[in-house]
DNA sequence: CCTGCAAATGTTATAATGTTTCAAATTTTG
DNA sequence: CAAAATTTGAAACATTATAACATTTGCAGG
């Protein structure tokens, strides 16, 4: 996997795309898993940028490529998607956004920028240990965290109305 | 303000509730913001237990007072509530749940059970310092920091079928 | 190749969560 | 008190997510 571009910065997209699904077949390959014309598609769709994509905007983009798709469709697909870690839904965003660490056994942590909307996702090795330890003295066994951060990524901060 | 309960063990709740609406009266006050009849029975809904509380949720016990109320009410009584740090919403979850650090300015970060549903409210400055830190790297302004933890309290480590 | 099973998808309906809008009532201010 | 601002009421609507059941597809064993 090669260096990861920056979303808040002008970079080949299409590269990220193009790595993203080979990635997964990869990863789906490895895990006996059935990346299918539709969740492929639905990938590529989330893909489609570094700003986290609603469920209901997957739709309108199946529909609008001629696919009769109806919800359940897009949330088995995104389910899909999560389970392998391909995906991570923003819950403070109800959206969906390409994982950057696919295969990493990671946990996000996620900047989101609240002008242009993109999303950086970290690995913060030190955040995660504070994180362990915080609830480790709490006696808590910890499964599962959200962390996402909302503010100004530095393109915004310099000039704030842009894309 | 006394030592803070624990959520996950038995305690006398409704010191936790009175101790709650008498800090948020004095909340309040200092800041001329009014804590109406509506706002205040709605911040008493969200804090009858440790569990988060959806929105309609409290619409069913307002309702159930005998209060005609629409969802409007609701979702504008807790945003006045979280504006003013009284209550915060688990993004998580859909739900709210009363700060525990009422007027300390903090970031909150909750541990979730999701076996009994309680949720504990933790300070913990080193988590803050660590994400402050990792989002500075990447030049991004934090302003808001969203971090929900969910796993296994103590007790429902111990006795999975607690309520 | 067929048959039968499991996984995946289609389809319809519905549930759960949250917002917009405008009107009426209440509180504050001068 | 009267004007202005805040709060609440009420109805409609928008968005996000799931349930339930039918159908199709991919695949293993015979
Ligand atoms: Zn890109
Ligand atoms: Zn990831
Ligand atoms: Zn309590
Ligand atoms: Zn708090």
């Amino acid at each position: 996997m090669s260096a990861r571009a920056i979303p808040y910065r002008p970079h080949n997209h299409d590269a990220c795309v193009s790595q993203a699904l080979t990635d997964a077949r990869a990863i789906c390959q490895r895990q006996n898993a059935r990346l299918t014309a539709i969740r492929e598609r639905v990938l590529e769709l989330i893909w489609q940028s570094h700003k986290p994509l609603g469920a209901y905007d997957v739709l309108a983009e199946l529909s609008s490529d001629g696919h009769n798709a109806a919800p359940p469709t897009v949330y088995r697909a995104l389910d899909f998607l999560q389970q392998h870690g391909l995906v991570h839904r923003i819950a403070s965003l109800n959206a969906f956004i390409g994982c950057t660490h696919a295969g990493e056994n990671h946990t996000g942590m996620f900047l989101i920028c609240r002008v242009c909307g993109n999303v950086l996702e970290l690995t913060a090795p030190s955040v995660s240990t504070e994180v362990r330890k915080a609830a480790a003295e709490e006696g808590f066994r910890a499964e599962n965290t959200t962390l996402e951060i909302a503010g100004l990524c530095p393109r915004c901060q310099a000039e704030p109305d842009h894309d």
